[in-house]
DNA sequence: ATAATAAATATATTCTTGATTATTCATAAT
DNA sequence: ATTATGAATAATCAAGAATATATTTATTAT
């Protein structure tokens, strides 16, 4: 299985639209933002724009895409280090963790783009929550290989573990608890999850 | 530990003003619902009502309390069944799910007001978390008692399996997928977790 | 043909203002 | 004293006009 994601095909024009894009979102956020105003950035009519995007959702939707696969990017880079597999899917929620808070409470501006997409673009979502469960999926059929783990449903499993780190991937739930606080939680749940997963000896 | 919770003490004109306001909230949601409204099915003047209630957020907040301690009920009574305990401890999340799901889908102004109280009284949120944790604390006290468990920290065990089942608890997120899907991911979880919480053999 | 635009239209947002409603207070009834 | 109210005030909501913005279309330039 590749941990590495294909990006699409860019052109030139469709970049520089998306990088005008961006530098506004971050700077005054999803809404504030005007086609208008993309469009002088890049020298060019509000109008030329939609030569290049359906609407303005669809650009905040690849910019989403992409913020999200650095998320993942982030976490393949975590998990592809070798040795046992557990402390791998410990880091992965703790890292999760860190990027859904440090996001919320440092990017408020990407975040507000985040969330217009995960209510506006409910595909976008669903994707990276695929392509994460997949990843995690990876870990367990590592863990099955080598002994350290007898996970008979490596698919439903993946997709329970995810679920139950739903309240440390949705920033709406941020600002209930102090990061410290969230991140003993998670290890609590990772905890939890991995004595569950761990081989038994025979009985 | 005792199950049945101690309901406050209760004068006669709170409860028929309650009552009102609950009829009214579940005919027509929280915020429509007018204090002299309220006022005119107990036959008395709107100002005479804060002589009871310190604002209509109140009386929202006693209601909505007594709605979750309602569904705690429910709870305490399926676990307090004699026999193992992790079937118990699956029967409680999927109730603890079923409950949300129906409240959501078949009594949406009840929903209503529930999710304006989690809004501006978080503190009978909390409070609800904290007896459902004790509940499942209890649980796993009995398993440990038994054998069935070797759990050593209950307390905060009990608080990743609560936190585990959060997508589970929050209706904003049972329009994601349908019920099925739901008890069907919510089972996968607890199985999940019990495997964690299962005595092993000494190795 | 392709790329781009200005002008036109449709959609969404903001603002204003009047009405509704929550809450308080001074006063009356018991 | 206690219970209750009508009237006053403050806060919120709702409807609609005005504005701003997204999107489409007809046209121009290359």
């Amino acid at each position: 299985m590749a941990l590495t994601e294909q990006l699409p095909a860019t052109d030139s024009i469709s970049e520089t639209i998306l990088a005008a894009a961006m530098r506004r979102f971050e700077q005054f956020g999803y809404g504030k933002t005007t086609m208008a105003e993309i469009a002088g950035d890049c020298a060019m009519s509000a109008a030329n724009i939609y030569r290049y995007f359906d609407n303005k959702l669809e650009i905040g939707a690849q910019l989403a895409r992409r913020c999200l696969a650095g998320e993942r990017a982030q976490l393949a880079e975590i998990i592809k280090t070798s040795g046992p597999v557990s402390p791998r899917i410990e880091a992965f929620l703790l890292e999760n963790l860190r990027y859904t808070y440090q996001r919320w409470s440092q990017q408020p501006r990407i975040n507000e783009l985040v969330e217009a997409i995960a209510r506006e673009r409910t595909d976008v979502v669903q994707e990276h929550l695929r392509i994460k469960q997949s990843l995690i999926q990876g870990l367990l059929e590592e863990g099955n290989a080598s002994g350290e783990f007898t996970v008979s449903d490596v698919q439903h499993t993946a997709e329970a573990i995810l679920v139950a780190n739903t309240v440390f991937d949705v920033p709406l739930f941020m600002h209930l608890h102090s990061y410290e606080k969230f991140e003993f939680m998670a290890r609590s749940v990772a905890d939890l999850i991995l004595r569950g997963l761990l081989a038994r000896p025979p009985q």
